[in-house]
DNA sequence: CGTCGGTTCGC
DNA sequence: CGAACCGAC
């Protein structure tokens, strides 16, 4: 009897090892990886222009590493089971393996292919790639899902879970004839303009450089995790989130490679770092954001919180224009946004200044910018966007309480202390002393015409008084608390 | 994963 | 008189 092939369907999983899909196919025998462009079938979601970017990228990268294996990948566009079928027929192969996605339409499409694929007897099996706990492994006693992050994360580590993980196949056996890819530029993944130019300075995609800068964290910056995640200065987080949304890395590697770094912190009650502890709750925090998607999959467009769907949001799209492109007046804010244009990335702390900025100080909905940061963001990830929008506007699950209001001039001082993010993203402040660099409009006449500012010239003049508008919004929250 | 305004505490 | 602390929103 010949040796059996398989189509390896690759997803949000573009990586070699921990890849339980790809592990079991190649232990199946022979092994066709294949990548399938179907933006139409990811419902209102299709990749935004940030994310697009990344995966071309990615891809390139994934069929880099599997020409080292002896393999390649396949791309193709098209509707999915077409192209399944396609090249079932093409190749003879007799199964399909792939690693599950949570997001709303991407269940719904997958549930198709499979009993489509079933019905026509091609064996088709999914698995865990990408959670250490899928979202219907984790109920409340009263058998519900979780709204609350603790007590689920406190579920999440009680369960007896041995996050291992898979080694990457050795080799991978080809198909005596490869059926035709298109090339990669043909997917038409980057930007015809030069929007992307400072990307290139900023990321590398792919699994081998997801490798190393998850290296470099557990070895240097995760001890100081907890503290200089905040900072916007300077690198203090883990910058891992493109890599982990397009599963270059799986988070069994990271807690794997977290748990192995900090073993080597003096002995003591063998207990984690603080820093390891705080950023392996932000693992847990995107395992939450999975179970709430899957659980509750209309959050992506509506609150959670009943009471929020008739919250008076103003509507005005001069106003979301100035925000998207930094031009509220606002030096933090505006620094912020400015990177998330040319980096595809922000900061988590500066995520939730701009976004309590947009729906506390210029009450527009959180819908919007949730829409913004899916279509600028390299990182863009459903489930961690959503959660990441309800929480800040206060209408999700386990939400920040809406009177929780950002000052921008205290988050600057504490993200910002000496200015330098400010500087760096608004330059034409840049030699404003540091005083007067976080409310440009109070300081004195001589101290802007030295440092060439003209207010609502060279820089906006504020859009709002931050504390009127402060107490706007808690008013407007008054309106819908008890309704 | 707040802010603000009040009070108390310590020099 | 400022830092630290506390409760209300």
């Amino acid at each position: 009897m010949s040796t059996p092939t398989t189509i390896v369907w690759l997803r949000q999983d573009l990586r070699l090892a921990d890849q339980p899909a790809l592990r079991r196919a190649a232990s199946r025998g022979r092994v066709i990886p294949v990548y399938i462009y179907a933006p139409e079938e990811e419902g209102d979601w299709p990749p935004g222009g940030a994310s697009r970017w990344w995966l071309h990228h990615s891809l390139e990268s994934l069929d880099e590493q599997l020409r080292q294996l002896g393999s390649r990948l396949i791309r193709r566009r098209g509707t999915t089971q077409d192209i399944l079928n396609e090249l079932l027929e093409e190749t003879g192969a007799t199964a399909v393996y792939w690693n599950r996605r949570y997001e709303p339409a991407a269940i719904e499409r997958d549930k198709t292919v499979k009993a489509a694929l079933l019905a026509m007897g091609v064996q088709a099996e999914s698995f865990n790639g990408s959670l250490l706990y899928e979202p219907w492994t984790i109920r409340t006693k009263q058998d519900a899902p979780y709204q609350v992050f603790t007590p689920f994360w406190k579920a999440c580590l009680a369960t007896e879970t041995v996050h291992e993980s898979l080694p990457a196949p050795r080799e991978l056996v080809s198909p005596p004839k490869w059926p035709k890819s298109l090339p990669l530029d043909e997917l038409e993944l980057l930007p015809s303009n030069s929007w992307d130019a400072q990307f290139y300075e900023t990321w590398q995609a792919g699994a081998p450089a997801a490798e190393r800068r998850l290296r470099q964290f557990v070895n240097e910056t995760v001890r100081r995790y907890h503290e200089d995640r905040d900072r916007a200065d300077f690198d203090g987080s883990s910058r891992l989130s493109p890599h982990l949304h397009f599963g270059e890395l799986s988070p069994r590697q990271i807690w794997a490679a977290v748990e192995k770094s900090s073993g080597k912190v003096p002995a003591g009650k063998s207990k984690l770092g603080q820093g390891a502890e705080v950023f392996l709750k932000e693992v847990g925090w995107r395992e939450f954001a999975y179970h709430l998607l899957y659980h509750f999959p209309s959050t992506t467009k509506e609150p959670l919180r009943e009471q929020f769907r008739r919250f008076p949001w103003r509507r005005s799209a001069t106003e979301l224009w100035s925000w998207q492109r930094g031009q509220t007046g606002f030096p933090i804010v505006d620094a912020a946004m400015r990177q998330l244009w040319a980096t595809g990335y922000m900061p988590n702390r500066t995520r939730m200044i701009v976004a309590s900025f947009l729906t506390k100080d210029l009450r527009l909905s959180w819908q919007q910018g949730a829409r913004w940061f899916w279509d600028t963001l390299v990182d863009a990830d459903l489930a961690n966007n959503t959660l990441g929008w309800q929480w800040t506007a206060g209408c999700g699950a386990d939400a920040a309480p809406y009177f929780r209001v950002f000052n921008p001039t205290m988050q600057a001082e504490k993200a910002d202390p000496h200015g330098d993010y400010i500087r760096r993203w608004v330059p034409e402040l840049a030699t404003l002393p540091t005083k007067w660099l976080r409310e440009p409009w109070t300081a004195p006449a001589e101290e802007l015409a030295a440092a060439g500012v003209k207010l609502g010239e060279t820089y906006p003049q504020p859009m709002v008084d931050h504390h009127e508008a402060r107490d706007a919004a808690l008013a407007a929250y008054e309106r819908v608390k008890n309704s």
